[in-house]
DNA sequence: GGTAAAACATGACTTTTGTCAGCCTTTAAC
DNA sequence: GTTAAAGGCTGACAAAAGTCATGTTTTACC
């Protein structure tokens, strides 16, 4: 399992327009796409290790990332999913930090690379986009406080029922009155994102696809009720 | 209960020297000092509220705030205790969202407040304070990974005992062997800040007293065995 | 295509934690 | 100072979730 090098050009990227990095002026953009170098990495694959020192940026180009740290027991939480478009790595460059986390690779990835010198020079040049990286920052933080509450005060049933629907919002894929979630977790996975134990996670979605909530394809999920899940995250029905 | 205007000069604050304004041009720190209004708190006060939306940004010249949220079932989970030199409502400002948690004095208080006008444009002719800024958010983002981490997979006890030794390194003052926290607490406060049941917190609190490794002045606790509790949290001890 | 490993599933049991009820103590208000 | 309210405390019990053991299915690899 070795890494590959690919080349990829910001221009025409697809993610660009969804990106941070949209709206940037031409030469700033040509700085970051001339200097990056973009890897093909193997579901399984390490991106960066908690604990190790940032060097610069990662975005992702294809395939699907999970961001996680591991406990004293070996156990793992999940912070975040990362897709196409998404942006990895940057909190602990900007906080000067090690990683506090650990980025794997869970399905086949695209992923490119730009120097923290370059990031940086762009951004010290770039007033708007600055603003715009400490308002998207701010804005991951506002999710992480949501999460926490819920962590904090959420049954487990609940806590799956939620994420489940999160993840109709950022993986679903329409198609009628069902929605396919685009992306392949474990049972474990399922565990780390939402804080509980891998058996617990497989007695509960099998309860949800019992009460026909969802249904499984392959590997992944798809919703059937989302206004059963919602009523089983407690959440206020609009 | 009103509140009562005060007046404090930011270039003779004792908390300038450890605060994010440290080191602003002087012309920089007269604007935000110029236009600032400082208000006297009473314990029990809200200085901001979930679902308003921000005009600017505080910060605590005296006494100790809590910023939590509210769950549907009127269950409150701390975000964040608040000390004076900390800044209030940042996050939201920063993001453009409405408030995503409350804020209500613990300690009666002295807060300045300043408008995001002025904030703002400091900001955006100081791209060294903007640098700060962001670090300063990336920072308080590595910490909510972490707690959010203990939260997922650490029992109350660990999360209690841990979250004593925390408070330890915020708000101790050092009294030879043992370190007495400088922060009253009600139960439900403590409750709120680890995420569990009040019974709970007074049951763990009472079997940390049997066990010697805290005791209670007035309404605040003093920590006598940080070793032991470094136990009961199960992190490794150095 | 066969085999080992990983992932998935289920049952039995234990532990942790939440809930409810009741009571005592301190604080705040009239 | 009396009284009400809030906060603190304890016990009994129930519910939720974790753990362990075991078996089955799927996947990956030689």
């Amino acid at each position: 399992m070795q890494k590959r090098e690919i080349t990829i050009n910001c221009t025409l990227c697809d993610h660009l327009k969804d990106s941070l990095f949209n709206g940037l002026q031409p030469e700033d953009l040509a700085r970051i796409n001339n200097h990056k170098t973009c890897i093909q990495y193997k579901k399984g694959q390490n991106i960066f290790y908690e604990g190790t020192r940032p060097t610069g940026l990662f975005c992702i180009n294809g395939g699907k990332v999970k961001v996680f740290k591991n406990n004293v027991q070996g156990r793992e939480f999940i912070f975040y999913l990362a897709k196409p478009g998404d942006f990895l790595g940057y909190r602990a460059l900007l906080s000067e930090e090690l990683y506090g986390a650990t980025a794997t690779v869970i399905e086949d990835a695209k992923i490119c690379f730009i120097q923290k010198e370059n990031f940086f020079e762009v951004l010290q040049r770039n007033p708007v986009f600055m603003k715009r990286v400490v308002k998207q920052v701010c804005l991951q933080m506002g999710i992480m406080e949501e999460r926490m509450a819920e962590l904090a005060h959420k049954s487990v049933r609940e806590r799956l029922a939620g994420t489940l629907l999160m993840l109709k919002e950022s993986y679903g894929m329409e198609g009628g009155e069902s929605v396919l979630l685009d992306i392949a977790l474990s049972r474990e996975d399922w565990a780390s994102l939402i804080g509980t134990a891998t058996e617990t996670v497989i007695r509960l979605l099998s309860d949800f696809k019992a009460d026909e909530l969802i249904s499984f394809e392959g590997k992944k999920i798809r919703v059937l009720d989302a206004k059963g899940l919602a009523k089983q995250a407690d959440l206020i029905l609009a």
